[in-house]
DNA sequence: ATAAATGTAATGTTTAGAATTACATTTACC
DNA sequence: GGTAAATGTAATTCTAAACATTACATTTAT
């Protein structure tokens, strides 16, 4: 799956350990080993359906807006990467009955496939990630 | 997804509807618009997991060697794609706690998400392939 | 023998992902 | 009000992965 979902999850986890003060995108960027830009962008994303809130200027940066254990594997999922569970078909001959049908019987398969993914997901939240970050660092 | 999944399911499907000559990888590859070598590597896959058989030489190709409605699209995904749900996680900062334990954290919840989604995928075989696939064209 | 096929490695091409650069905008603080 | 620190975003460059193509060894039917 596309890494924009790791990135948010990473994020997200983050900013929940830290929910009383903004955090910046180069702080963000060093802890996942990736560019700030990419950060805005993917955060950029995560803002817009109100995950995080996001302030310009000095002082500025991310803070999570919204409780951990409400925002589930799930939610982000369906932000960063819905679809990505469709296998890639490249054009096929449409001369050919297998190939003229095909893309459309899988991705109706995999669409459903998706929605039962969605089921497991949902279980999980970012107060979970929290949690077994910690629990893993402990047992260190 | 990759695309090795949706052509090995291609390829299977086309070759159940003909299960008593050898197909060329070129007739396959036009009937998924790939090139033949292509084909070639990825049946070859299949081959080592018994589901084809291959012959070289004049009149060769490839057949079915399993019952169709015994190959599941969750054998072909552990042959084609196995690990491909697991999300790409760049190496992050260890020094950072999420840094740290993220990936474990978040590859211990997906293999689990995947064997969900394979309990999802044992449900279809080749054999609903063809089904579905002939069923689609009747209603053109 | 020859032609038709697979097997596979090596190479080239294309595309998608990611980093980087650039710059506009916002905002705190002196 | 000016400056420095931050995000927002588009454009560009770099890189890696996917895929096609080429090349050639091997197999096998005729």
């Amino acid at each position: 799956m596309n890494s924009d979902y790791s990135l948010a999850v990473h994020s997200l986890t983050l900013l929940s350990i830290m929910p009383d003060r903004m955090s910046s995108s180069s702080a963000l960027a060093e802890s996942a080993s990736v560019h700030p830009v990419r950060i805005r962008k993917v955060l950029s994303m995560l803002r817009q359906h109100g995950l995080v809130e996001t302030k310009e200027g000095t002082g500025g940066g991310f803070i999570l807006s919204a409780e951990p254990d409400q925002v589930t594997l799930w939610e982000i999922y369906q932000i960063t990467s819905e679809g990505s569970l469709q296998p890639k078909c490249s054009e096929a001959n449409k001369q050919c009955l297998v190939g003229a049908n095909m893309e459309l019987v899988l991705s109706t398969i995999f669409t459903d496939a998706e929605s039962h993914l969605g089921a497991f997901l949902q279980q999980y939240s970012i107060a979970d990630m929290v949690n077994q970050v910690q629990q893993h660092s402990h047992s260190l």
